[in-house]
DNA sequence: AACCCTTTCTTTACCGATACAGAAATCCTG
DNA sequence: CAGGATTTCTGTATCGGTAAAGAAAGGGTT
């Protein structure tokens, strides 16, 4: 049984080809009686509408948008927060009546899906600018949203604000006295452990590291306050250990700042494990405001971001992009940096009780 | 400036456009040097491959898989458990060079992604069965895998023992000793809040409700015991609140039996709130092992799912369903259902101290 | 009745590649 | 050195649609 196409449909009812295309893709442009013809025979021989391929390839476009992923999609995507946002996009397209696919960032084998896949636009999320999968990105001139990573000028970028974020954690440790003070971060350098020496920006695997560092020296060292500095390692497993041996130190810490929320959660554990009373003997705050902040006990004092906003905002500023490839008169989306807010909760300020 | 296509480049070089495509795309069909020379000059005019679209619609293959997702996909992402999963999957997938299409399962616009979006085939996730959007991917006759759901006769499922998992959870409460035991479900008919009489199959959602459901009664009923029975709103935000009600109750239960981790550990928030003890006051299990069950205090007892196993099973199930239409002689992939295991922590049994 | 405008359908020309069969050149083998 | 097997490259047909312009038929206006 040969497969069904316009032309089988066209010669069934006996008109032309393209009158069968237009009955599908343009209604207005036949008569209602002969499209329901036309749309009878194509249901009678299950005929299910055209072929995407040949459609993506007469029309140029493609019906879907890429999203190009910092690390291994497997952890990556296992953090709710990235989820969330993913979600948003996906959300966001969605009603747009496009689709979503993830694109591996491998570049070894034969096929480079940052180069094989068909897609009408992608965003970058907090990826490593120099990704070779990025690369090909740009090659295609593709329209290219960045978000939560450094884009190249006069590329559309969307971040948040993560160092006045990480600037009013540390001024909130600060104002509530506290001077021992540890920053818990990850992807600094390539060994875990306390971090000896000057802080680099060089250092940090990726933009937001590098901001909320700079965001929470800031307050702290016009406090004075040279905080401890412990680098995690990427394993998240292995959080909880890491977190108990800092606060095992004899310079033990009474505030610590924490990279993401999923950190903090791991300190909460380690005090609980140590017998430390949150937040009277140990302060600890998160960044993200992921939701798990509102499940602990105590809750969680953290940097609130919207990452639906920040979702729909990137998602919106790849269709207007999009949008203007083919129609240059319209004009082009500008990045945007989103506030963020310091979520003051049970982890730093007693109830009072 | 015109496009680049094989083509130009085989004007240029001076063969046929056949043989640049065989440079690309079957290296072994033409000698080395001419190769080289053939690749010199596309990179010279900045070609960056075949267009996927045009190869699509040659080779009839599109490079990517769709995943259909039961709900809205903002809240779908938003559980690291599913995050995973698909994590998996696209990692599994990336291996043999595929990409991962999340489907957003809107049928009501003009377009309608499970039909015209490209895939070579795809997964439903843990969907409604009778999902219009599902209804399309099966008429277009894809390659289909179902994960975390009932499928159609004949069709290849993969779930995860969902029954045994819950049966060994409640027999572990009744072991140790409860009688008063609740169960804390959400997606059971339509209303929040206290169950009554007799629980049906048809008023879960879902299939992996209505499973874990039938296990917890199994040792339940064996020893007499008849559950209070909670059915939470969907919104997990509330959680906490419906949590805490339960333990406002003059009978309340001495163990709770949870649909997931993300409940249990609401359960636990408010267990500390009512100033219960756990596991003294209150025995807590959770279902799926989410990683969050190692940062709670006390950790959280749970049934262990291997979710990455899950992936990659559908991912390689599918894989060869997709390899079977290209070679008949390939054998077809078994369903399988994968086993789970109770993790007994903290939340149900103390450490003796 | 002549004219112009719509509506409705058809014609022609691509979109950018791959499949497959065959032709020309080269290589062995005995 | 004949003859078959290889290697290397080309020609033709095809994948399943859509765009854009043109032709035919009907409708209203003056």
């Amino acid at each position: 049984m040969a497969r069904v196409t316009l032309q089988s449909i066209a010669d069934r009812v006996g008109v032309s080809r393209m009158t069968v295309s237009n009955a599908f893709s343009r209604p207005d442009q036949l008569s209602g009686a002969l499209r329901e013809r036309i749309l009878a025979v194509a249901a009678e021989l299950g005929y299910l509408g055209p072929d995407p391929s040949a459609r993506s390839l007469a029309t140029g476009t493609t019906g879907t948008i890429g999203v190009l992923w910092a690390s291994d999609l497997r952890y990556a995507l296992a953090d709710e927060v990235s989820a969330r946002f993913l979600g948003a996009v996906a959300d966001e397209l969605g009603h747009a009546g496009l689709a979503l696919t993830l694109v591996p960032a491998s570049v070894g084998g034969a096929v480079v899906p940052a180069r094989d896949v068909a897609m009408d636009g992608a965003i970058a999320f907090s990826c490593d600018p120099e990704l070779p999968a990025l690369d090909w990105l740009q090659r295609r001139d593709l329209p290219l949203v960045y978000v939560d990573m450094v884009a190249p000028e006069g590329e559309v970028a969307i971040t948040i604000d993560d160092r006045g974020g990480a600037r009013a954690a540390a001024q909130h440790v600060v104002d509530l006295g506290h001077r021992r003070v540890a920053l818990l971060t990850s992807g600094y350098g390539p060994e875990p452990g306390v971090v000896t020496g000057p802080l680099t920006a060089s250092a940090a695997r990726h933009r937001v590291i590098t901001e909320r560092l700079a965001g929470w020296l800031e307050p702290l060292v016009a406090a004075g306050i040279d905080p401890l500095v412990v680098n995690q390692p990427d394993d998240y497993s292995s959080a909880p250990l890491a977190a108990a041996r800092m606060l095992d130190r004899p310079d033990r810490p009474t505030a610590v700042l924490c990279l993401t929320d999923v950190l903090a959660q791991s300190v909460l554990a380690a005090a609980s494990d140590a017998g430390l009373a949150v937040p009277d003997d140990l302060a600890v705050v998160g960044f993200d405001d992921h939701p798990l902040t509102l499940r602990t006990r105590p809750t969680l004092t953290t940097v609130r971001q919207d990452v639906d906003a920040k979702g729909r905002a990137a998602a919106r500023a790849l269709l207007r992009l999009v949008a203007g490839r083919a129609d240059s008169s319209l004009s082009v989306p500008r990045g945007r940096r989103l506030p963020v807010q310091l979520a003051v909760r049970g982890s730093t300020v007693g109830d009072g009780s």
